[in-house]
DNA sequence: TGACCGATTTCTGTATACAAACTACCTTCT
DNA sequence: AGAAGGTAGTTTGTATACAGAAATCGGTCA
């Protein structure tokens, strides 16, 4: 939590706004006037612009030609561009991690985490153990690099719709072979990290592009084999056409 | 432009209140409280608050504990990585237009921008007609890979201090040699285009990658060799230390 | 002299008022 | 019937009022 009261109304609004539009409330290209959606939010149209402006910047909402704004509509296409950068900037974190070297404080909070992942994909798969472990380690694979910028723009891009790590883990329970394709990701992960150690830059960034294809992999399993798990994959409602 | 009035108020704070950090006007660490600054720009708060919320966004401004903002400082290593991650972007759009193809109708657009560039480095240098080409260069750039995700992100790149292509062309004009610099960055700009014309993926990424690199380049020239020449380039008065 | 405390001022977050632009509907005229 | 125009109702952009939090400053007391 950044701040409980400083930004109360604001953070009501973005995250209220953020869960409406990503749980399919809304239609792809439905309008949301001020008014009317901050008397529903129970709040004044002051925070409530401000969430837009954000939601906007995020690519969730897009503004129309008189100001307002409405719900996007995403081609499958701009879900498979999201994932790809996300590869492409997690890589680069990764391949400047191995070249620059990293802090042992950070290497050290990796290997916890790896070994947590290790345990909650060994024998009997902890899903709950698994979910928060895997943010973590993409949290972590931001920072190392120790630029400011470059974890600032990784986690931006895990932002963009239905392109986070964790997008496609909420229906996945379902998905047939879903323990071994954890233990496929956690063993990319420990690559990705043995890369970084060992200072092979090309290796690391090339393992976390693909690694970020496994949700990809997802995405089209979702779509084609199994269309009702679609529904249960935040954004993937506003896919369109 | 976008909208002449719709927008306006807005419009003019986040011009007026970009320009006067990017020109020095305040040091870096400068509170900005909203009324007085506002009161300065002549205008109300609530299109000042839009526009510092942009700008935070932009990594020019940032928010201290209570809320309020103050102008960033920045390191050299922030603006080596944003140019980094600038190359990687535009990178990347190189080798998605190669993997995927172009539209005749950016090709064409692009041959007439190159020839253009050609025509302003030949002979006596135009410095004048190669910033708007150079401009529009990676602009089409950004949208060659046919995905608005792609653009926007690319684009957005652009806007991190002192990251934009033209950034370094500010005081280039006194540099020795500049004329053989924006000569290879022309033939740099032919290549990227032949790799994307001829499908080559790995080629044209790794172009685009070294293009951004003059960037760097000039930043070290201008940091090390003619300190003078810093005032000159938007944003570097920001860098502290 | 120095530290602590309280009052005053400043600053930000939120709500709301107001005006201009836009939309939609209804009427009227050809 | 169809087009044009006007009017009422939305909708957004901007300014401003107000409350609570933070900072500042001065004074008092040890």
């Amino acid at each position: 939590m950044d701040r409980q009261e400083r930004n109360a109304q604001f953070m009501r609004a973005l995250m209220d706004l953020r869960s409406l539009v990503l749980e399919g409330e809304f239609v792809p290209g439905d309008r949301l006037p001020e008014t009317t959606l901050a008397e529903r939010l129970g709040l004044s149209r002051t925070p409530l612009r401000q969430a837009m402006d954000r939601l906007v910047d995020e690519g969730l909402l897009e503004r129309n030609e008189t100001g307002g704004v409405r719900v996007s509509r995403f081609s499958m296409d701009d879900i498979r561009d999201a994932i790809e950068l996300r590869g492409v900037l997690e890589g680069t974190a990764a391949r400047l991690a191995a070249e620059r070297g990293i802090r042992p404080g950070l290497a050290e909070e990796m290997a916890q985490v790896l070994d947590g992942l290790d345990r909650a994909t060994e024998g009997e798969l902890d899903f709950k153990a698994y979910v928060p472990l895997n943010d973590r380690f993409h949290d972590l694979l931001a920072r190392l690099a120790g630029s400011s910028v470059i974890a600032r723009e990784v986690e931006r891009m895990g932002r963009l719709p239905a392109a986070s790590p964790g997008a496609f883990m909420q229906g996945q329970e379902l998905i047939p072979d879903f323990r071994a394709s954890l233990r496929r990701a956690q063993w990319q992960h420990r690559a990705i990290f043995d890369a970084i150690r060992n200072r092979e830059g090309a290796r690391a960034e090339a393992l976390a592009r693909e690694h970020a294809r496994l949700a990809r992999t997802n995405l089209e399993y979702v779509t084609s084999q199994d269309p009702s798990l679609a529904e249960r994959v935040p954004g993937l409602s506003l896919v369109g056409e």
